[in-house]
DNA sequence: TCAAAAGTGTTCTTGATACACCCATGC
DNA sequence: GCATGGGTGTATCAAGAACACTTTTGA
């Protein structure tokens, strides 16, 4: 092997599945491609990776690049690696996958750009390259993750109800949950802080308004506490 | 964005942690380095990605070519990407771990290069690299994973004893488990199959031999079974 | 007959599930 | 006053944890 090695090298991206809750619904954000290959079509956000940068750095500078978004949860996912999977030419992508906090009016605002749109996730256009098996990837990290660690809270906002987060949980999970059981067993990880306000949306009672207590997770984590639900 | 890309890219390799089980203790197989950098220092094996192979393809192919190993349980761990991690230049690497089934008397026969070795996963030397990383990143992997799917078998040979899958699971865990607390769990799901064969090895009650019911498993799978330990 | 690992059931405790009614509000 | 979602407790059931002795063999 030569000190540099100069065979001929895959070309290396990354692509982001973000994630967002509003409506009640799982939604993911996607943008419609301007050039060839796909043209028209919807694909996940990214780009290629800089020799100067790391793959974590390359997909928060793709996120805020393309969708204007920062200081978002991101994880590494998986990397595609099949052959064909870009027409043009050899290209390996190390996926991720990010949560965001969609406050309810925000939508679409959420960023500027004209070409980029939150899609429901079980209304997700055809996608461009192997956008969908990445998509789908993204999707079951994220029921099987959501059951074991407290990620659901990066996609609600710091201020939030019970029922916002157990509808979010059966949003993901994508089964209905018993309300008394649900609210018994988040609560009794004290890891959930009552705040003063209450939040009123309609005729109806209103609800006590929580926040995520970070801190006091990341302590209990630290001694081999583990949340699950 | 031109046609095809033409800016200066990462290089790409993969690198294979291998895992095997032998003597009651979990193994790692390394090889070491003939050349800078890094010469004389043990490393795990891998190399440069083709472009005209996938990922999976590329780890396989790195097995068999400086291990001598062929049809093991392979499966992609993370990708390493950060910027220093190769002294030379930008190397980006997709990690894998693998699960080999050593016989208890093939340990220094399991590959014939005389530059590989098992080494017991507590006493490993220092490494080349990030491989430390990756290898910490693989442990906490398969500790993870064993729990809930049925990859411990991937570790014992084709016949086993009960005792020879509860040694494994505690060495894999780093905890001790209950005897009859153990097989009764592990006998439950049905997917172990008594043999007409016991197993002596010493003075003592000769151990019924199992073998693991892979295609009861793969039925059970589809319909939402969970192995869970 | 002794050492060494194989094999075997029951009790207790804990966590999961199932389930129905009152409360506060806006219209 | 009624429709709407918010909020609460108990009884049952299943799974996990704790625990000690007998069996078979070779030396």
């Amino acid at each position: 092997m030569p000190y540099t090695y100069q065979y001929p090298r895959p070309a290396l991206t990354v692509d982001c599945v973000v994630f967002g809750f509003d409506e009640g619904e799982l939604k993911v954000l996607l943008i419609q491609r301007a050039l060839e290959p796909f043209k028209g079509r919807w694909a996940l956000p990214g780009g290629f990776v800089r020799t100067d940068e790391t793959l974590d750095e390359a997909a928060r500078r793709e996120l805020q690049e393309e969708a204007g978004l920062k200081d978002v949860f991101l994880e590494q996912l998986y990397t595609f690696g099949a052959v064909d999977r870009d027409p043009r030419e050899r290209v390996v992508s190390v996926a991720y996958y990010a949560l965001v906090k969609l406050a309810a009016h925000h939508t679409k605002a959420a960023t500027d750009a004209a070409d980029a749109r939150w899609f429901p996730v079980s209304k997700a256009p055809k996608l461009a390259f192997d956008h969908a098996e990445i998509l789908a990837t993204a999707l079951a990290r994220l029921k099987g993750k959501v059951r074991y660690e407290p990620i659901g809270f990066e996609l609600l906002p710091p201020k939030f109800t019970l029922s916002e987060l157990q509808h979010l949980y059966e949003a993901v999970l994508g089964t209905a949950l018993d309300k008394r059981n649900f609210r018994k067993k988040v609560l009794s990880f004290g890891l959930l802080v009552p705040l003063k306000e209450t939040q009123m949306t309609g005729r109806h009672r209103p609800a006590q308004l929580f926040r995520f207590d970070t801190g006091k997770y990341e302590k209990l984590k630290k001694k081999g506490f583990n949340f699950e639900l």
